[in-house]
RNA sequence: GGAGGUGUCGCCUAGCCCGGUUUAUGGCGCCCGCCUGCUAAGCGGGUUGAGGGUAAUCCCCUCUCGCGGGUUCAAAUCCCGCCACCUCCGCCA
């Protein structure tokens, strides 16, 4: 949700941002309208209700007497007080409604338009050139079967199209991933987490996920559950209701979580391999910190990626997101984007959103500071989404013979394995 | 899943049976002051939290006794539903 004192005080740059997003900038208008009937209304309800309180006051201290007259009077009043009271519900109903659908204010620097409109911030590394080399390079689904690594055919057969097994050096590279990835946030001064993947409705609304993106989100509606596409969601959820002091700040953490997206709206979209897929493994970074800190830590998040990427080895280039792709909670959010051989393209692989006070406002997390309580600004970024990560090192890291190298970085965490060798065919 | 118990202002706790003078009692802790070679002890005072009126440390209002409804002129207190925790039983990884 976002500030009200900013609406109020300068409607003009919330449209502007509605605008930059594509989105409707009355938006702007409608909310301070409902906020206006809100505010009165809250206002008549607290004066009837001083009245009563103190009509209350003196029944209990009243003599027989007085008592009929003074119950005469407040049985009326207590019908304005219900009166007053549905209509003040009424109004911040109408209220929440009108502002939950308003995404947070795009940043001045983020580029205006939709998801084209992204602007590079830079390229680190060469893809390689396997022209050069003199071979053709294969996709991540045929290296992952010649090395026993990913069944797809048989996570097809079990739960459906966007599912897989990762089997033997597969799965061990998943465990390499989450750890090395673990390692790192640690180092980094880190609390590692395993958060729960079901969670609540408040937990979702919280954090901007049943807006726009709800048809995305599969929901348990037997028990009221929704399964996380994204740790982002118990991360942020975490300290909600709470006042954190402000000497704890910033607070760190990086999760584990699996995730879960329906991937409506991306029918035939990376419709081939693991690329796209309804469930996936993830250490996601979260950051709770200072408004004014917001800015430089979304730059920290990014650089712990940016170390990420460069231990997977991989070609990567850095895009600064459109405004109308930054989704209900971003204020900004930059991708790497990972060179995938096969595609000729760069592919997400990671995403870092600086959400500034949008999600705790909806999720009352706030901090204590010298001069009184405010809320927080919330940040998050991708460490590695684990199949993503697989393709692109499958891809940019395989060899003539159809073997992987395995980075450095990346070799302690498989048992020393320098490569990845293929195995026989059959299984 | 079943039975029983518990949930009060940082922590502990009184109040609930029997609704109003509760502006929620007391202790611990914390803050201020006094006393005092220093410290401790002792003495006196203060202390629920949040939101809003306000830019505001004064002042005013509302909300706050796990959460949500209901009854009532009036609810911590009565009624209903839910949640969490504890104990025991059952079941399971």
């Amino acid at each position: 949700m976002i500030d009200l004192r900013l609406l109020r005080s300068d409607p003009e740059r919330a449209r502007d941002a509605q605008r930059r997003r594509g989105a409707p900038p009355e938006l702007v208008d409608e909310i301070l309208a409902a906020d206006e009937a809100r505010r009165s209304s809250i206002a008549a309800f607290e004066q009837l209700r001083a009245e009563q309180k103190s009509l209350g006051r003196q029944i209990a201290t009243a003599t027989a007497d007085e008592r009929v007259a003074l119950l005469e009077k407040t049985r009326a009043l207590s019908s304005e007080v219900k009166q007053a009271e549905a209509t003040q519900e009424q109004a911040e109903a109408a209220f929440v409604t009108a502002v939950a659908s308003m995404p947070n204010l795009a940043a001045p620097e983020a580029p205006a338009g939709g998801e084209d409109d992204y602007v590079v911030l830079e390229h680190v590394g060469q893809p390689r050139d396997f022209a050069a080399e003199g071979f053709e390079p294969l996709d991540h689904v045929e290296l992952g079967q010649r090395l026993g690594a990913i069944d797809i055919e048989r996570g097809a057969k079990v739960s459906g199209a966007r599912f897989y097994y990762l089997t033997g050096v597969g799965a061990d590279l998943e465990f390499a991933l989450v750890n090395m990835a673990m390692d790192q946030a640690r180092g980094a001064g880190f609390t590692t987490m395993i958060p729960p993947a079901l969670v609540k409705p408040r937990a979702m609304e919280g954090t901007g996920f049943l807006g726009q993106a709800a048809a995305d989100v599969y929901h348990l509606p037997d028990e009221d559950y929704y399964l996380v596409g994204t740790s982002e969601v118990p991360l942020a959820a975490y300290h909600s209701d709470e006042i954190l002091d402000a000497a704890t700040l910033p607070r760190r953490y990086a999760a584990f979580s699996p995730c879960y997206r329906k991937e409506a709206g991306s029918y035939g979209k990376d419709t081939r391999g693991i690329f796209r897929v309804h469930w996936f493994d993830k250490v996601e970074m979260f950051t709770y910190t200072r408004l004014e800190e917001a800015e430089a830590e979304h730059q920290r998040l990014l650089g712990w990626e940016k170390e990420w990427l460069a231990k997977l080895e991989v070609a990567y280039r850095v895009i600064d997101t459109a405004a109308g792709d930054l989704g209900l909670s971003a204020q900004r959010k930059f991708d790497c984007e990972a060179w995938i051989p096969t595609q000729g393209k760069y592919r997400e692989l990671t995403s870092t959103s600086n959400c500034t006070d949008f999600q705790s406002r909806r999720l009352n997390i706030r901090g204590r500071f010298d001069d009184g309580i405010r809320p927080l600004a919330t940040l998050n970024g991708t460490l590695v989404a684990i199949p993503r990560a697989i393709v692109a090192l499958l891809e940019t890291h395989q060899q003539a013979d159809g073997s992987m190298r395995v980075p450095a970085a990346l070799q302690p965490y498989l048992q020393g394995r320098e490569t990845l060798e293929p195995v026989g065919a059959g299984a």
